[in-house]
DNA sequence: AATTCAGTCAAACGTTCGTTTTATTTCCTC
DNA sequence: GAGGAAATAAAACGAACGTTTGACTGAATT
């Protein structure tokens, strides 16, 4: 395969900007992970931005190819079709199988956007804000405020994203073996029921047999 | 005042490690914005690590005195109590008045641990943590699963969490102009009625009246 | 008045960075 | 097998990096 020293080196590149950023990566690091001689670096790609932009690129391609959003038969009910959304996203994020950096590099860019965030908006964020918009609208009275559908959206993905992004922090506060529980299954399962009994689709997540002032029942 | 030049030196880099990480910003940059010569660094700080890490220690004493919680009366409320701790939360992140450099900083560190870290979670996290699982101690169940209460925790501050992290997303999903209307207060409003709504000390923060299945009322 | 010392300054240190040049190898075509 | 493009290798480029040096300043101490 003649393009054999430019994907080691997309590989060894989207590894290492993932780890530590794009001014903190080396291009001499990368070409020795990848086995390659530096000039490669010049001659596959032009210099060292573009070596990124390209890196971001495959990382975003292959998280989308790889866990793909199931396609749901047309009488799924939303709730359900929640939960797989849910499901899946923790899946993209959490599942240890599949190569890491790829959404790493990914939320690094989105993090501290450069000349690489637009496209990753484009084509990964939207097409799932779209989904997640077209369920609500599903779960949601149709009348309801266009800015309150995306506060729901945003109140759901935040709890999906914090347990990514504040990984170690986690791991501090309830120590190892607690977090070791933290299974994609439990976490979807808790996210779903949470923000379902938000919007009055399922009972509270906890009986409040034993807790104070009972909920009123009209605004 | 003698350490005119150290305090000086400390702002700038606190602002530039903020704004680039570690790696990617330069001594001479920093010492460019405090108007301070090179050498000032290795007399003042030893080297830019030590520098880095007591710019740190800046950001996190003052993110914690400048916006403190409010010390409640005994008999608020959990439910009142945990509007105030959202809205703080809130005010620390999104507060423009304040220089933003102080939490910017101690994120970055959050999402890539240095030896800076450890500081942070015992004297920031932890007793934030500690605030918001009193609060959840009142509004649930005693007999609650103490891994489900950290659930809950997490739900609530990945919410808050999300539209710090994720604020230029944010803008590019939903348009410049309805990303003004996101104020402290309205976001306060909302992740804790969505919040409370889970846990059931809400009505569920819509009314379903045009949705579809009614919700179960027993699990 | 002499001495001390924290603080600042310009200049240069050696290293590493991204990039480029030049030479060599590999592989396909004629 | 010769010719030529594609790919890789080795070496060096200038620039920028963090760090260090040694001289200088001004106020406090003796």
């Amino acid at each position: 395969m003649v393009d054999d020293t430019r994907q080691r080196l997309l590989n060894s590149a989207g590894q290492i900007f993932a780890e530590k950023g794009f001014e903190a990566a080396s291009v001499r690091e990368i070409c020795l992970r990848a086995e390659a001689n530096i000039a490669g670096v010049h001659y596959h790609f032009g210099d060292k931005r573009q070596l990124y932009v390209e890196a971001v690129r495959v990382a975003q391609c292959a998280q989308s190819d790889e866990i793909p959003f199931p396609e749901w038969p047309a009488d799924m009910p939303p709730t359900d079709r929640l939960r797989v959304f849910v499901g899946t996203m923790f899946e993209r994020m959490l599942d240890s199988r599949r190569p890491k950096w790829h959404l790493q590099l990914m939320l690094r860019e989105l993090a501290h956007p450069t000349e690489a965030c637009e496209a990753i908006v484009k084509d990964y964020i939207r097409p799932m804000a779209d989904k997640l918009r077209s369920i609500l609208t599903d779960l949601l009275p149709p009348e309801l405020d266009e800015m309150e559908r995306w506060r729901m959206g945003f109140s759901i993905v935040g709890q999906i994203l914090f347990y990514y992004v504040n990984r170690p922090i986690v791991r501090l506060l309830i120590g190892p073996e607690a977090y070791e529980q933290l299974t994609v299954e439990t976490l979807a399962d808790h996210v779903t029921r949470f923000s379902l009994a938000a919007i009055g689709h399922r009972p509270p997540v906890v009986s409040l047999a034993a807790a104070s002032p009972p909920p009123e029942v009209v605004p």
